[in-house]
DNA sequence: ATGTAC
């Protein structure tokens, strides 16, 4: 058998992009990486592997603990893992979801090409910059009341359709429509609504960006025309989650979590796992309040995508629909959701970790944790848009500056294999104050507009330091596993026009 | 990620 060595965590190759932690001691259940060996070195040496065997012992999760290709270490549970607990008997924690409720990307097609813009590249940017708010702080495209944060809260991306920040078709190219039913507004602390009222619409700092990019590559015709991507197209991509709204929710569920149930963290082997028990007064309060702040997020990315198109009417001169501004598709990267999946089963009942080994299947209900992490539905899925539903759903995943993008479709085995789930982008190579010594922002910022025809405009000379193309892993390795393990499927690729960030 | 720390 091959393994892999990776300091205190051997891991069994199961095969190609498979690797395997086998259950031992506290584990409840075996842990499984998604990679190739090269990606699995760049997890070797820091705490990620750690974090997924950890995870393993979170109560009622089921088949495996998973760590995608671009994985990296997280607070408490990895970035890029997936865990899916029994809804029943399982648990929810708020640090396998994420600080950042809904961190996401949605992308938005239009019928303008690269030609149409060369040349007014800076005059776009600028545009897009003075228009789009982005930045540590306040200042958002939509700045209300606390009863318009709840109600923003409650309704989603509807509630943007009712204020005119949305048109019916953006309800449809979104996942639930924009909207999480069982979004519970009067579980969002007071604190978290005051964060959030100035901030509807708005970039935020740290990776979160809009970037204009045109389709430089289709590996899949078919699929590609039903998302409407054609080579040379201009797209925007936007990457952004619920800001301090959903930082401080995150926050204060760890607190409630870790006293009220304080007997559940002193069995789990770091206090960053904390979780509420399926059922509890407390497991309720947070989806609710969680489910709340994914609308939130939706309204954001909705916001800044309907000034896009305003923006674009003023550089083009153009009516948006004109220029056939249409969202492919917005995808989270950061939730919990309760899904029904089939499982394998032995003999005795018990669930295995490879379908070939299965007697028969059972359909359980779970709350899957994606952080970092996105959906990834294949054709047929009655959960994938009718738009998409032939071909599967838009995965959208965002490289570097220097790198470009992905547009995937969701992979056929991804049910399988991963709950339903593919990578959510490059993943990161060194932290933030390492690239920071490693990089000056001016200096990046020059060559990606001299090397790269890439125009970057940022609040910040430092963020754009950490945001180097170098400081990510190679998006193209990240999305070739995908591709081979059949989670999720190359169609397209994209690189930036120009970028605007906190 | 984040009014970049309780």
């Amino acid at each position: 058998m091959t393994t892999y060595d990776a300091g205190d965590v051997t891991l069994e190759k199961v095969r190609d992009f498979v690797w395997e932690i086998p259950k031992q001691g506290d584990m409840r259940v075996p842990a499984r990486v998604f990679a190739s060996e090269a990606l699995l070195e760049e997890i070797s040496d820091d705490k990620t592997l750690e974090q997924l065997r950890n995870a393993t012992q979170l109560p009622g999760i089921t088949k495996y603990a998973i760590c995608m290709p671009d994985g990296h270490q997280g607070y408490g549970f990895p970035v890029g893992g997936v865990g899916a607990m029994d809804a029943r008997n399982g648990c929810l924690s708020p640090g396998a979801v994420g600080y950042d409720i809904n961190c996401g990307v949605r992308m938005m097609t239009t019928s303008l090409t690269y030609d149409d813009v060369r040349g007014r590249e800076q005059e776009l940017v600028d545009a897009l910059f003075a228009n789009v708010p982005s930045g540590l702080g306040g200042g958002g495209i939509f700045e209300g009341t606390i009863g318009d944060v709840e109600a923003i809260l409650a309704d989603g991306v509807e509630w943007a359709l009712r204020n005119d920040w949305a048109v019916t078709e953006d309800l449809e190219h979104c996942e639930d429509e924009g909207k999480r039913p069982d979004a519970d507004p009067s579980a969002i602390s007071q604190k978290a609504k005051d964060r959030g009222k100035n901030q509807v619409g708005s970039l935020g700092s740290g990776n979160h960006f809009l970037e204009v990019q045109r389709v430089t590559d289709i590996y899949d015709d078919g699929v590609a025309a039903e998302y409407g991507l054609e080579p040379d197209r201009l797209v925007v991509l936007i990457h952004c989650g619920s800001r301090g709204l959903g930082h401080q929710t995150c926050n204060d569920y760890l607190r409630r979590i870790e006293k009220t149930h304080a007997g559940m963290l002193d069995r789990l082997p770091d206090k960053e796992l904390a979780a509420a028990p399926a059922g509890s007064q407390l497991a309720e309060e947070y989806y609710g309040a969680m489910c709340a702040a994914i609308n939130f997020a939706w309204v954001n990315r909705q916001l800044i995508m309907h000034r896009t198109r305003q923006v674009f009417e003023q550089v083009f001169d153009r009516d948006w629909r004109d220029m056939e501004m249409h969202l492919l598709y917005d995808v989270a990267h950061n939730i919990a959701k309760k899904e029904h999946h089939q499982v394998g089963v032995d003999a005795d009942g018990e669930v295995v970790t490879d379908d070939e080994h299965a007697v028969e299947y059972e359909t359980r209900e779970l709350y899957v944790h994606r952080k970092g992490a996105t959906r990834a539905f294949p054709a047929g899925h009655e959960e994938v848009p009718s738009a998409y539903r032939a071909v599967g759903q838009p995965v959208i995943i965002p490289g570097s500056m220097g790198a470009g993008s992905y547009v995937l479709s969701g992979g056929e085995r991804s049910l399988h294999e991963t709950f339903g789930s593919t990578a959510h982008g490059a993943g990161r190579l060194m932290s933030r104050t390492q690239a920071k010594n490693e990089y000056w922002g001016g200096d990046v910022r020059t060559d990606l507009r001299e090397q790269n025809q890439v125009y970057v405009k940022a609040q910040s000379g430092a963020t754009v330091a950490e945001e180097a193309p170098g400081v990510y892993k190679d998006v193209d390795e990240v999305v070739r596993v995908s591709d081979a393990l059949g989670i999720g499927d190359r169609v397209a690729r994209t690189f930036p026009v120009c970028n605007i960030k906190g």
